[in-house]
Order: C-alpha cells, then structure tokens, then sequence
DNA sequence: GTCGATTATCTCGATCGTCGAGATATTATG
DNA sequence: CATAATATCTCGACGATCGAGATAATCGAC
C-alpha cells in the first residue's frame, strides 16, 4: 500500500469512528425517549455543569443552534419528564437558569463517562510518545475539519 | 500532567474533533438547503455509487434509519430539486434505483471530498510509523466505540 | 427617578420531517 | 393458479422547529 492509500484509510476509519460516536449518543436517546437534540442539551447542561456554571436558556439555544422558542420547547420537554430544573436567576430575574437533575446526571455520568473511561482505559497500553503522536495528529485534523465546518 | 491526564485530554479532543466533523455536513445541509437527514441520504448514495452499486429505496431506509413513508417523502425531497433520479428496476419492478445528479454528486465530492483531500494533505508530514500509531489508536477506539453504541 | 431602548424568555400559529396503518403493485411459493 | 411475501407509496396524525410578536426585567441617558 502507498503512503497515499494509507493516509486515505486512515481518513475512512475516522469516519467511520465518527459515525459510531454519533450512534452512542443515538443510543442514550432512545434508552431513554429522547431525541437527538435533547441528548445534545444535557450534554451541554452537563458539561456546563462540570465546569461549575449553570447554562441559561439562552446561553443552551447558543450550544444546540435553536432560536427562543424551539428552546422554551426543548427546556419544557426536559423538565416535564424530570430531566432538569428551571431556576430564575436572582441577580437578573429574565434568566432561567438550568440546573439537572440528579437522575439526569447520574444516567448521563454512566453512559457517557462509561465511554469516557473505557477509551481512556483501552489507551493505557500506549506509550507517552505514542499518545503525543495520537494528540498532535488529533489536533491537526480538528484544525482542518474546523476550517471546513465554519467558512471554506 | 499524569499519564492518566493526558489520556482524558485526548479523549476530549477525540470528541471536539467529532462535534466539528458533524458541522462539517451541517454546513453542507445550510449551503444547499437540505435537512441532516437529506445530507446523510446523499452520502449514502455517493458512497454505494462509489462502490459501483445503486440504492434502492429500501437500502436507503436502512442505511439512514428511516420507514419506508419518511423514505419516500425523503426521495420526494431530493427529487424535487434534482438531487437524484428515481430509477424502477427492470429485474425486480417492484424496486426503485436511486441515481445522482451529477450536480450533486459534483457537490458532493466538492465538499467531502475537498474535506478528505485536506484531511490527507495534512497527514503527509507524519511518518509511516506514526501513522501506524494513529491507525492503531483510531481501530481501538472505533472498537470501544462501537461496543457502547450497539448493546453495553 | 423616569422613560425609552435593550435583553431574556415565553406564547402562538404555521411549516416540515417522521411515523403507523393500510393500499397497491410485483414477485416468490406451494 | 392462489396465496404469501416483498417493495414502495398514500394518507392522516404527531412532534420539533421557527418567525413574529408579547411580556417582563434591566440598563442608560437625561
């Protein structure tokens, strides 16, 4: 095989990683009668939430790409299965802030931090040089990728 | 940073580069008036056309996960805008060929390919042994991957 | 302080994508 | 042949998203 061909199976098994990757948040959505982007806002909320900050609504339609309304929607149908809380900011009485739920949390935690460690764990037999060669290489195609996903 | 650190940052790079990969067909869907669904449906297509087969509207279904009436309104869609051809089958009359435009397979491969042609350039600078670290690394985690996106 | 402009969220009505149920047409089977 | 199985389509319903506009709270200029 040539230098060419590698490089080009190697951009195939990305996609194809990537496509398996979408499929495990699809996974968590029915599991647990979501939809993909109700998967997409806790994720968000939850990240948030790690980084100890409380997303507003406005700040989440930022995240998932929806206007005002599709977010009241989306917020409606996460609290009204009990996936998060809406909690008006005191500092500014027009925020809602977003607060999830314990349950919510702990499903989320389990799935996707399951994930999270079992890539991490399937990583341990890689040697310092090796995971540098993985990160930089990581950080090269994610520049490219990010130049095609914004403007040409 | 531990070794345990650097594992997790990869991890997380591993997910930016995925989130940055699906705008990359969010922004084809915006620059030619198509849905996620549309987008994944042409991929699809390109891709069987690619390997020389033509999908039938069933096939599409499965490959895009979608019922036979979501199919048919998605293959009226493109339709409508000339995207692709509906093609019966002489074999099997009850089937229905899907064939591309050669407009959208030009699209197509203008800004996929143009993604991969990029994706490739960038890996000229990596060495045969590096990049047989990556393609190691990307198998084991499309294989980590894949296990929490079919059972647990 | 007061009033208009700005900001954050929500309500309403409309549109579009998806689906289940069932219709239609074609091919396979006994 | 008659019947079952297969591939697609039609129809009606539902749900996610949006634009326009309403409501409520904050900011700024005076």
């Amino acid at each position: 095989m040539t230098d060419e061909e590698e490089r080009r199976e190697v951009a195939l098994l990305l996609r194809r990683l990537n496509v398996e990757l979408d499929a495990v948040g699809q996974r968590f959505a029915d599991l647990h009668g979501l939809n993909r982007t109700d998967v997409r806002a806790l994720v968000a909320i939850m990240d948030a939430a790690r980084r100890g900050e409380s997303l507003t609504a406005g700040r989440l339609g930022e995240a998932v790409d929806l206007r005002s309304a599709s977010v009241t929607a989306l917020v409606d149908r996460l609290e009204r299965v009990g996936h998060v809380r809406r909690v008006r900011d005191p500092e500014d009485r027009r925020r809602v802030g977003l607060q999830m739920s314990e349950s919510a949390m702990a499903a989320g935690a389990e799935h996707f931090g399951g994930l999270a460690r079992d890539l991490t764990a399937a990583m341990e037999g890689y040697s310092a040089d090796e995971l540098a060669v993985v990160r930089r290489w990581l950080e090269d195609m994610t520049a490219v990728i990010t130049r095609h996903s914004r403007g040409s």
